[in-house]
DNA sequence: TTTTCATATATGTCAATGCGTATTTATTAG
DNA sequence: CTAATAAATACGCATTGACATATATGAAAA
């Protein structure tokens, strides 16, 4: 029951279900989430935990980046937030955020340029291979 | 997006969970959701009226009885609200209601349940003066 | 090494929510 | 009318959650 709970209290905030449309083709990092939803650093991060803890969400670090994914979820609930998902696509805000998701690259500072690229997030690019061969 | 901020709101808490539940097969009367929750009354009234308000419920007036019954809802929402019911099937709690709800018929009084639960210890100077001067 | 930067967490404040108790409203009976 | 009963609401309190600011952590750059 408490599962229950805890899933639809996960569901129940605007933040939460941006960030969850943003990650549902795929994972991404934490700087383009902060790009698309235009807010500060640590409100992501703590929505990113709090969907951490209610086992929706998994992360992986890559060096000093974090890129955060659905997670495989038990039968009812992973119907349950599918259904959300496709339920949210006619909102217009939910369309913008994922398309602004693909303009955005993997670019912390969004107002200047690193000296380093670390890769044009998500599709099939592997950052491991930065992990292996770094440097 | 607000309204599913509201919809997953309405079921991110286990005593709702269980009302609704309740009500999946048609409209039951307050009295006989008190009896299967076992707890005070208000408890139950505050919950319908916050199912009352996020649009899941509605009520009929039938004399001093009140009866509940699910709203239509729309279509993603009613989906949404039809699956989670379905899963939640699964729980030894939610059956057990249901349970004993056939087994419960609407007259309030049979139950013994207070208006809200006096307080454990003597010391409620009134409220002993009330049931002894009653008694 | 130190600096820089991306991310996480600690802290303090404020609003929302749930609960138990008490009271009020509405309806029926006498 | 008064009394009794079903349900809703008001009140005080504790817990939770969201937020902004500040600080910590940890990896890469210089």
């Amino acid at each position: 029951m408490q599962d229950f709970v805890l899933f639809h209290a996960a569901l129940a905030d605007a933040n939460r279900l941006r960030l969850l449309n943003l990650l549902k083709d795929g994972e991404v990092c934490v700087c383009q989430l902060q790009g698309v939803l235009q807010t500060n650093q640590p409100k992501i991060s703590r929505h990113l935990a709090y969907l951490r803890k209610a086992g929706l969400v998994e992360a992986r670090q890559d060096g000093k980046w974090a890129h955060y994914r659905l997670k495989k979820l038990p039968a009812p609930s992973a119907e349950l937030l599918a259904q959300t998902l496709a339920a949210l696509q006619d909102l217009p805000q939910i369309q913008a955020d994922l398309k602004r998701l693909k303009s955005i690259s993997c670019q912390p500072s969004q107002f200047g340029l690193p000296s380093f690229r670390p890769v044009p997030a998500g599709r099939s690019l592997r950052l491991a291979a930065i992990n292996g061969g770094k440097g």
